[in-house]
DNA sequence: TATGAATGAGTTTTCATTCAT
DNA sequence: AATGAATGAAAACTCATTCAT
C-alpha cells in the first residue's frame, strides 16, 4: 500500500473526485493570491468555489492535505513543463541560459499558482512550528549546482567561484520575477530574462 | 491620557513604557521566527513575555500597531546603523561595494529582527486582504537606481543594463542571504558579500 | 453555501434551520428580558439554549443580525396579529377604540418579546454610538394621525388638537402597559385598556 | 457613621474633590447621551474628561457609585428646581397643570441629565441582573395619585378613573417629552405641555 | 458524493478593577 | 490627588474539524 507520511493514506481518486479536487485547488489558489495564506481559511475556499465547507474536507481530509496539494500540483506541472521544453545543451553557458529562461517562462506562465506555492511554503507549519516544506533546498540548488560544476570543473569555461552562493543568488533572483510579478501585472519578464541571463553569463565566465 | 486610538497619532510614551514596548517587541521577534507570522498571536507573545495579554494591548492598542511597531523599530536600527557605518566612496564601484557589504553586515547584526519583519511585510494585511507594507518598493531600489544611474551615466564606469532590474536582483540577492541565515546559522555571511561584491562587480562594469 | 455577509441579503432557509433560528429567538428573548441589553451576551443565550455559542453564530452571523432576528420576529408577529384582528371601523371613534384595544391585546399576549425589542431598540447601536433601529417614528405615529385626522378634518367628530403631540401621548400610554407588564406579571391590562379608551374618548372627542 | 448600602461608604469629599465629581458626572453624562449606557465605559468617560482612568475609580470606587451619582446629582438638581418653583394651588386642576408644567420644564432644562438618567435607571443592573433602580414606582405615582384623590374624594372635581392608571398614562406621557427631546432638537415641549394640560383637564374633569 | 449542523478551541479586543508611586 | 501599569475575565467572532443524513 502506498502511504505518504504518518499513515495518512491519500484516497484512491475517481475521476470526478479529481475533477472536484482541481476545481477546489484552483480556488484554494484564488483565495490565498487575493488576501494571503494568513487569512485564508476552508470556510473562504468554499464561499469562493460555491459549495459547503464539508466538500473540502470530505475532498481532503485536512488543511494541510489541501496546501499539499496546490504544492504538489505545481510540481506536476512543473515536471509537464520541463518534458515539454526538454533540451540538452551541449555546454555550461547554454545550459545555464536553458535554466534561466525555461524558469522564468514556467513562472510566467503559472504566475498564480507560483505566488500561491510561495506563500503556502513560506507560511504552513506543523504543531511544532516548523516549516512544513522546509528542507528542500538541496533539491531546488542540486541542478544549478551541477551545471556550474560541468562549467568550471569539466570543461573549464566558468570562472572560479562558490557554487552554493552562486545557485542561492540565481535562485533569488528568479524567485523574485515571480514577486514582481505579483505586485505588478505589468513587470515585463522576458526583458528580465534577458538580463538575467546576459548578468550571469558575466558572472560567471571565466 | 488613557489610549490613543483618535486618529492613530501615535501616544508620546514615557521611559518605563518605552522599556515595556522594547521588551513585547523582542518577544514579538522571537515568536514570530519561531512559529511564523500566521501562528503568531497575542496571547503567545504575552506568554513568552511572561504577562498577561492585557499589558499587550495596553501598550499597543492593535495588533496592527504592535506589527508596526517591530518594522518602525527595525527602521530606526537601520537608521542609526547607516548614521555609523557611514562613508562616501567617490566612485560607483565602491559605493556598490559599500552598499552590499553594509547591508549583509546589517543584516548580520539583525539577523532574528529582519526575519521577523520580512514575515511581517509579506503577510501582515488589512481588513481588505492588502498587504499592510506594501508600496514601499521604490523608497528600497531607489538608492541602488541612483547608484547605477551614477556610474552608467556620469561616470561612464557600468555598462548599459536596465536600473531597475538590475536593482530587483541585487536586493533580492541581499534578501536571500537573510532567508538563508534563519535556516542555517552557520551560513557565511562573510564570504557570501565577498562572492556578491565580486559578481556585481563583474555584471555592472563596462 | 456557508455564510451571509456578502452585502447582507437575508440567507435562504432551511426548515431545521428555522427552527434552530425560532429557538435561539426565544432564548435571546428569555435572557434579555431577565438581565436586560446590556448584559446580553451570545455566551448566556447559548447557555439558556444549551448549545455551544458556536451554534448561533453559525445561524446569525452577527450579534447584529440575531438582533435584527428578535425584532423582525416580533413584526411579523404583529402583522399576522393584524391580519387575524382586522377590521375596519367606518368612523374615527370606533377606529381609535379598535387601535387600542388591539395594541394592548398584542403587548398582552407577546409580553416579553414586545419587552426584548423594547430593550434592543433602546439600546442597540452601530459603531458610531447611533441607535440602530432609530427612525421608525413616523411609520410608528402614522397611523394614529391618519385616525386623528379623519376625525378632525373628515367627520368633524374630534376637537382641534395637535396630532402628532396626541399620537406621542398615546402611544406612550400604551407602551407603558408593556413595561408595567414586564414589572409586575398582576397588572391588569384589560383595565386598563377600557380606562384609556375612555380617557381618549374624553380627550379627543369635540 | 452613615453608609448608604451593603457597608459601602460614601467618602466625605472635599470641595475641590467635589469639584471633580461634578466634572466627571458631567462627563458622564454626555458620553451615556452620545452613545448609549451599554457602550458606555470608564475608559471613554476618562478619554472624554481627559483623565486617567484611575481618577474616576479614585472618586467613584466603582462604576456603580459613579452611575448612582449621575442619578443622585438629578434628583438633587430635581429638588432645589421644586423649591424654587414652589406653588401650592388650592385646588386639584390647578395642582394637576403645575404638576404638568413644572415636571416639564425641568424635563426642558435638564434635557441631556434626563435622558441620561433615563438610559441609566432602565439599564443599570446588579450582578443577579435586576434593575438597580427599580421599585421606585411607588415614589413617583404617590404625588399624582394624591392629586387624584383630592380631585376625586375631596374636592369632587374629578370623575372616577383608576388613580393608578391615570397616573401612569400621565407619567409615561410626560416621559415621553424627555425622549422626543432627545431625539429632536426641536421638539416645542411648552407646546406639548399646553396640550397635555389640555388633554389632561378633559380626561380627569367631571 | 455532498451538505447542513454543531462543536470547542483559539483569536483579538474591551474593560473594571487594583495597586505602587 | 493623580497616574501609569498591570491584570484577568469576558466579550464577539473565526475556524478546522466531525458527523449524521
Amino acid at each position: 500500500m502506498d502511504t505518504n507520511k504518518q499513515g495518512k493514506k491519500p484516497k484512491e481518486k475517481t475521476f470526478t473526485e479529481k475533477a472536484r479536487s482541481k476545481q477546489i485547488i484552483e480556488c484554494t489558489i484564488d483565495v490565498i493570491t487575493e488576501i494571503g495564506y494568513a487569512n485564508t481559511s476552508i470556510g473562504k475556499i468554499a464561499q469562493k468555489a460555491n459549495v459547503s465547507k464539508g466538500v473540502i474536507t470530505y475532498h481532503f481530509s485536512d488543511k494541510e492535505e489541501l496546501m499539499t496539494g496546490v504544492v504538489v500540483d505545481l510540481y506536476q506541472k512543473a515536471a509537464f513543463f520541463m518534458e515539454k521544453h526538454m533540451q540538452n545543451p551541449d555546454n555550461a553557458i547554454d545550459m545555464l541560459r536553458a535554466y534561466i529562461v525555461s524558469n522564468l517562462l514556467f513562472i510566467k506562465e503559472n504566475r498564480k499558482h507560483v505566488a500561491a506555492v510561495i506563500e503556502i511554503v513560506t507560511n504552513d507549519r506543523n504543531e511544532q512550528g516548523e516549516l512544513r516544506f522546509a528542507g528542500q533546498e538541496e533539491a531546488i540548488y542540486a541542478p544549478l549546482e551541477e551545471i556550474f560544476q560541468y562549467g568550471q570543473e569539466v570543461e573549464g569555461t566558468f570562472r572560479s567561484f562558490s557554487k552554493r552562493f552562486m545557485a542561492v543568488m540565481l535562485r533569488s533572483a528568479i524567485d523574485a520575477a515571480g514577486d514582481q510579478l505579483a505586485k505588478n501585472d505589468q513587470f515585463d519578464i522576458d526583458l528580465y530574462a534577458e538580463e538575467l541571463v546576459t548578468m550571469y553569463d558575466r558572472a560567471t565566465r571565466k
